[in-house]
DNA sequence: TGCATATTTTACAGATTGTTCAAAACAAAG
DNA sequence: CTTTGTTTTGAACAATCTGTAAAATATGCA
């Protein structure tokens, strides 16, 4: 199935350049010339992507990317002429996914829209749900099921849990999950792993013998399966 | 084992920056402030990655480049504050590994450099498991499998069999197994050495006759397999 | 054999690391 | 603005590792 990419550009030659090379490697492409009509075209049909301009008439990238944002995830790479840090950063917080700085090379460009969407594809069996003996985390619906009973479980628990049986056996370090759990940007003691650790086991220890949270000492937690 | 960077950057505020974020990540970070000193560095003792601003006093990045690959094919990434098609080429056909526009974010870099280590990297897997005959030590999930009976093992006695184990019938010193697995930076009693493999001798003596944790008297020890 | 040197063993103290508790800080909801 | 629930922090305590020192043993060599 050829993915769908949505180029939003007011540069007709700019449009078309794209467009020859992103069909040349098998995406199928439509075009929108303004922001009003970017939005009009992802209504009426849902792109795989799409690669979205800033400097844009009528309603200019940001906005297209913050509406679209409203009611989808939809990868987004933003299209700038301007390098300028604040631009960047605006656009994450807008959710873009990734940037590129206009003059590009198409090699980049092609490179950069097969890793996003490399990124942003859930397989269906790899959706947010992990299942063990008399265990189930469900990170799409933010439950916990415990030998049958559904379990209160504050977010942050059950992300933390969800982490560590994502990769059972494998030994994360405190600083490890502060990063990969709490994100790169958090800056708090290592203690609030442990915190954590123990409510969960609260929750969850002696369920089943098929799998336990164990302390590896001198090193960090893991998830172990028998 | 932490991943050592090097950092090759004039500006000290950026260097403390980047410097915090990467410690933060878990990676050891060294610091040269112009080219000449990145590759004194470099020579003193190889890292794992280099990133490398291209403005730099005394030889500049793209040299500096150059420099390292004539001996080696180190990762490395470099920061621009150019964002010009023509600056990206030339890196490139200089062999670097990837390119960041500055100013850019912390995510962006932490992402990249993982990017880089991965993609010259040994997959996880196959990475930090031995095995031999009754012997199992993985790295990964911090075990130790001796005849087929977990054995419960603290880190540092792991290590250092691990480090011993993989590369067979290698005499170290005392002195060398102290760098290499407590750390360039320890400063200890090489009878620490001694201690330790006696007491993995304790788990892991008379299992097979395929190996054994042999001291090579005068030297050091090897993990000998027959 | 006996001496000098290297290694193994043992035991212990101190350091490090992990757990738990309780309270403060924070955020969300009403 | 208050209430409620969650997350984070700090402190006290417990568990366990780790390094040292010193005694016991083994090795190489004259």
């Amino acid at each position: 199935m050829a993915r769908n990419i949505l180029v939003v550009e007011d540069d007709q030659n700019i449009a078309n350049l794209i467009r020859m090379y992103l069909e040349k490697e098998g995406f199928e492409v439509r075009h929108a010339a303004d922001g009003a009509q970017a939005i009009e075209q992802f209504n009426a049909k849902k792109p795989d992507m799409m690669l979205l301009d800033i400097m844009l008439p009528v309603m200019d990238g940001w906005s297209v990317c913050a509406k679209v944002r409203e009611t989808s995830k939809l990868p987004i790479i933003m299209l700038t002429a301007k390098s300028e840090v604040y631009d960047r950063i605006q656009g994450l917080e807008m959710g873009a996914d990734d940037y590129l700085v206009k003059p590009f090379e198409m090699k980049e460009l092609i490179a950069r829209i097969n890793a996003v969407l490399r990124r942003t594809e859930i397989p269906e069996d790899t959706k947010k749900r992990l299942a063990f003996d008399k265990l189930i985390i469900n990170l799409d619906s933010y439950e916990l099921i415990v030998d049958g009973q559904r379990v209160d479980t504050p977010p942050k628990e059950l992300e933390l849990l969800y982490h560590l049986a994502s990769s059972p056996n494998h030994v994360y370090t405190r600083n490890q999950l502060l990063d990969e759990v709490w994100g790169f940007d958090y800056f708090g003691d290592s203690r609030t792993v442990d915190v954590h650790i123990k409510r969960l086991r609260e929750k969850v220890e002696n369920v089943s013998d098929e799998w336990e949270l164990k302390t590896v000492w001198g090193v960090g937690y893991k998830f172990e399966l028998k």
